[in-house]
DNA sequence: GATGAATGAGTCTTCATTCAT
DNA sequence: TATGAATGAAGACTCATTCAT
């Protein structure tokens, strides 16, 4: 499980001064992001138990086994570790998607469209207390939080409804409304990822089944 | 609207006297009904855009125009309005689905699930408040609302996933998995309802374009 | 039971002019007590039940089966219902107290004592609630409250003191610290009243085989 | 003064790192149960004073001089506080009750008994304003301090009845109801320590004048 | 860095009392 | 006189955050 982008751990400031044998730091460094992960997975797990409002900083505490103080000294808030843990995980899915290669030679842009799905898939499932989160907590928090979730969902869909639309172009799709299309579409992925990855823990060739079935779904139709 | 479950109303102090006026009582009751609705109406608005958590009591009374006693005259807490106003709103969706009737001489089914489809959109479109506490905030508040809504949407599966069988039964539809189908189907409703409807407030017409849309996506699939 | 010493009842300014019919305002009047007493019974019995904080406006309504403006007609708080409970008691108790008489002719003064003490017992008996009322709740409950019955035992201690230095006088008592004795007497008798009358509902002889074993036991003493 | 059962103390976070300093850690508790003290003693004053339910919590964080939250580090509630008070007064006075020796060599019964008094008067001596609580509040403030208070006493009457019954049997005491006289006894001290104790606060020779006196007055009676 | 006692603003909830009908 | 909806002051308790050690 990656835990990327921690920016405390790395921007910190380090007085040369002090660095008296090569490796003091950076021992320190390693010290301060070990406890930064620690209070990340105990506030994940937590999070993802029993929701936001009902997870308080000494529950944190005490799963994590740090003191108050401590956690004051790697976040500033309790916000701040949900932020960071929602910012990160939508780091790591973005990082799964890779623009359709169109030009000639790259592999048929259905195929493209699978690998990153699958990519996507394969985060989520490694990671089901974030998923839930995403798709249950993030929601409705708070102004600010919205804003980030529906701006990642944006994102999203102007990546399919531009997918949709090239399609159209190249002549593979029929005609529609590209958006609602694309909204269509990401809507079945979340309902699907809350029940086979959120719900059941399901293994990676059920995953696969439903990920051809709702691709089926999306590319055939249901009629016949 | 239908109110249901007052237990004040139907606990409360009940004039053994004689109702000296006809209507003295009645209109009592209908006054005490009318609070209770603006209770309700002030709670829902303030659920809609703060979210629960962030609205207070305080914010509710001030809302309503009322006083602290008299919002507990009324509800037992601010969970218990919170849980009438979802109760009510899925109360009124799940009246708005008929069963498809496939009798000789019935409407033909695609025709009937497109009728279901239009009342329910109806009904969200009128109260854009619940929608938007039903899609945002219901989920991840709570065990209990979470097992509630959970259970409402299981129920709307099993519907959808009973036509489509049917469908299949009937030729009319291609082989699938109708489960993973059924749950890409009201994904796909929800997430397109969350733009339309919630985000932004559309018009009958456009939302009947939408419908129309992801029907025929849900249909005929994307290719050709 | 006697109920009295209402003085809304007895004091009430009665508008001559509506004096219409001899005996209409009589008659109200009398509803008024009953309605008095219909609270005082209620109140009574909750009180001694779950005691004064515990016992809320709400219940004495619901027991009393009238509606809240109706108490607020008869009562000025529900202070003052315990206020009136209280005082009523008292002035009963007391009025069965008969100064004992030493004239000659008259009865030996310890069975004047003994009657004495037979009486109030029998008051005691007849109303355990307010017995209960008496020796539990209303030491404690406040600055006035405790001001009235310390005021009351006062009085009791006086006389008994005075019967003690009496007795003393007239050769019948060995010399002793009459306050002190006083004192012991008075607790002997609120606690054997706790066991017997209050916890235990005694029948009239249990009682009576009590009041003799505290009087031996005070006279005589416990040696040889 | 015993500081038994505190939850917090138990229960809470236990550094799990080196004691650097020798001493810090136990300096801290103490700290701690100071503080404890602190909130205890404030409570004490008010409780005896105003009694508990005219007592707020804002009231005892006021005379302790501490914040709200400082409160709940170190009780649970308003009540435990009250729970704790009484347990611990109860645990002292009976703590100073040692049982009766008869073994030949040993000193006379009834000057073991007179030991025994006095250093239970020693006690409420010492700490008035709990012997106010436990002889005016403790009673009556709910089922569940009631039963415990109850059981205090029965346990008292348990031990004078049968100091009583022994007395009989060894022929010092006349034959008697033991129960009741126990209850007589039990009383008179109540009423004695009342009077003499939480009322004015009376020097040691004035209380050891009034202990003869009870003692004198229950084994020789007023007679002669 | 690590600790955990202290803080106090903020929240929900109760309930005695009032008053228009 | 009787009613009961409305009131709002007052209460207990929580919990994210700070800071001295």
């Amino acid at each position: 499980m990656k835990e990327a982008g921690d920016p405390a751990a790395s921007g910190g400031q380090v007085p040369s001064s002090v660095e008296h044998v090569d490796g003091r730091v950076s021992r320190a460094q390693r010290l301060r992001a070990q406890r930064r992960q620690q209070v990340r997975q105990a506030a994940r797990r937590l999070f993802a138990q029993r929701g936001y409002h009902d997870t308080s900083i000494q529950d944190i505490l005490q799963e994590a086994g740090i003191a108050r103080g401590t956690f004051y000294l790697h976040f500033d808030s309790k916000r701040a570790v949900f932020d960071d843990l929602v910012d990160d995980f939508l780091d790591r899915i973005r990082s799964m998607v890779r623009r359709v290669d169109t030009s000639p030679g790259a592999p048929p842009p259905l195929v493209q469209i699978e690998q990153n799905l699958s990519r996507v898939m394969d985060v989520l499932s490694s990671d089901r207390d974030m998923t839930r989160i995403l798709l249950h907590l993030a929601q409705g928090l708070d102004k600010d939080c919205d804003a980030k979730v529906a701006d990642f969902y944006d994102r999203v869909l102007l990546l399919l409804g531009g997918a949709l639309e090239q399609g159209q172009r190249m002549g593979l799709l029929r005609p529609c409304d590209s958006r609602v299309v694309a909204q269509a579409a990401l809507g079945s992925l979340k309902e699907v990822v809350l029940h086979w990855i959120v719900r059941r823990d399901s293994a990676r060739e059920e995953v696969e089944h439903v990920i051809r079935e709702i691709l089926r779904f999306a590319l055939e139709g249901l009629f016949r």
